[in-house]
DNA sequence: CAAAGCCTTCGTCTAAGACGAAGGCTCTCT
DNA sequence: AGAGAGCCTTCGTCTTAGACGAAGGCTTTG
């Protein structure tokens, strides 16, 4: 690297005063010095920046577009001081902390912002990760702690139960169920769907156990989020399995009708879990007392 | 300036082999050096970056935002330097361009800089204006392009839009503004925020204008999607800066009220101006289209 | 328990980068 | 025409920033 900041900001000191004995003063150089970086900067780059004077400099075209591109890093460069800052003024407590889609989006909010509310000094920097990352993000160290599917967690990472992903199948409220309270999945095998984009760890969990019954669902739509799935399954597009509290959550406000299944496998098991419990910060401690008493 | 180019892009050659150790090598410099760099980095900002293991390094959040940055400034030097790399050769093209203050740091530099890689016999000859300013001075023909906030363009003049920042503060139901329907930002001074995870161009943003009314944001948590971020401010976390579009579907199905900001900065429609983009040079229209390719 | 892997610290050495002073050149004024 | 002013470049000197190798410290793995 031939050139550097001091010599940016040098650059655009001298552009700025036409004079390289008054830029030298402005950025606290003796001219010698402000002088000799120019040299550098112009063999550097391999072109004249300045058309030297005696009455001070000029630009060359050159000089012109670096200075613009000049201003533009010296800008990015405060930008980027100001956020670290932000982060150098911030909390003094942060617990890194991932969880999967369902996790993310229906089980932590609520008790992750009690938490937060009962413990001002604490920062949680929360992270959206497949279940089977999350166990190996935390068997590496990489976060404190996880809220992930039990049975993607491999034996030596601690755990706890938190609460339950009862999946639930949403239909309009004149659906192919109507009246049921619960069926097997088999039963809608004849059904359309409307799922969530595959990438998902609650997709595939569903595709692997779908194709283990025989069945090949069709989807109409694949969708990022839970509530515009549902309305989807509202608006009668197909049916759709979701999580029990996002199910609740949208039936207040569209017209769902919910039916249970009866499979094992559509009852997941949602844990929070460390590489270990007793090895965490402090922070990352009080979190999980936290969690062990809001979980089910 | 404490920190220096060969600093960032350690950096960034760290963060991506996750080591110091092969981040030195990368970057030619011996492992001792580079340990003293980072060291020196993280006092000059004042935060750490990096947690160290024995496995290698993982970033902080600072360090994720560090890196942001670190490669927004890295790209912007090869862009530098290619652009002077014409100019050492040759004789170049140049279009001339103003841009007010918010399309300068936020919204340009990227697209700009990929389109001076990618042309490397054009140059941008750019300038920070007002609004206002871009329009007279485009109205007279002093300029060939510009990037201001529509609303202060007179009819005459030829755009399309770029992008936005209509940004919304979102508060719970009981929240401090309850009943309020704008505010000016500084009323929120007191507030404590819920916010995005890293460096984007939306929280830079934000943090600049907060800078400038003497505000700095006290992050309670930083999440990395609008939802759990509304879920949290539901949850009487925090508040939040969100797009009007993201507090709009959020408030649906979530106990939020909605305040607009009546700062000019937090509500504005970005356009890309012309006096005639039929009458363009060719360069101006090169860029013209490279820009209508990066808009909203 | 030893070895491996990785980061930090220490001591040493080199040259980058600072400065003051003087030289060189052009323009202006008397 | 010559002196003085203004400004930039070069030279010599000095200080310390930044480089390195080696060793220490800590954790993980076999």
């Amino acid at each position: 690297m031939r050139f550097d900041l001091v010599d940016l900001q040098l650059f655009i000191a001298v552009a700025d005063q036409r004079s390289i004995t008054r830029g030298a003063e402005r950025s606290h150089l003796a001219l010698a010095s402000a002088s000799a970086r120019i040299k550098g900067l112009e063999d550097a780059l391999g072109v004249a920046l300045l058309k030297r004077g005696r009455r001070g400099v000029e630009l060359t075209a050159a000089g012109e577009s670096l200075l613009d591109h000049a201003r533009l890093v010296i800008h990015q460069i405060d930008a980027m001081r100001g956020d670290l800052a932000s982060y150098a003024s911030g909390v003094r407590a942060s617990v890194h902390f991932l969880a999967n889609t369902s996790g993310l989006s229906e089980h932590l909010p609520k008790a992750l912002a009690g938490f937060l509310r009962e413990h001002r000094d604490v920062a949680i920097d929360i992270e959206e990760r497949e279940s089977t990352d999350i166990a190996a993000a935390i068997t590496a160290g990489a976060a404190d702690l996880g809220f992930a599917a039990e049975h993607a967690l491999p034996e030596h990472i601690e755990r706890f139960p938190f609460s339950e992903d009862r999946l639930t199948l949403v239909t309009s409220r004149r659906g192919p169920f109507a009246g049921r309270r619960q069926i097997d999945f088999q039963e809608a095998g004849a059904c359309e769907f409307v799922g969530l984009t595959s990438a998902t760890a609650l997709q595939m969990h569903i595709s692997k156990h779908a194709a283990r019954l025989g069945m090949r669902p069709h989807f109409r739509a694949r969708l990022r989020d839970f509530d515009a799935i549902c309305q989807m399954v509202a608006a009668d597009v197909g049916v759709a399995l979701v999580p029990e509290a996002a199910a609740r959550r949208c039936a207040k406000t569209m017209p769902l009708a919910m039916v249970r299944l009866r499979d094992n496998w559509a009852n997941r098991r949602l844990v929070i879990c460390a590489r270990n419990f007793k090895a965490l910060a402090r922070p990352a401690k009080m979190l999980v007392e936290h969690l062990r008493a809001e979980a089910m």
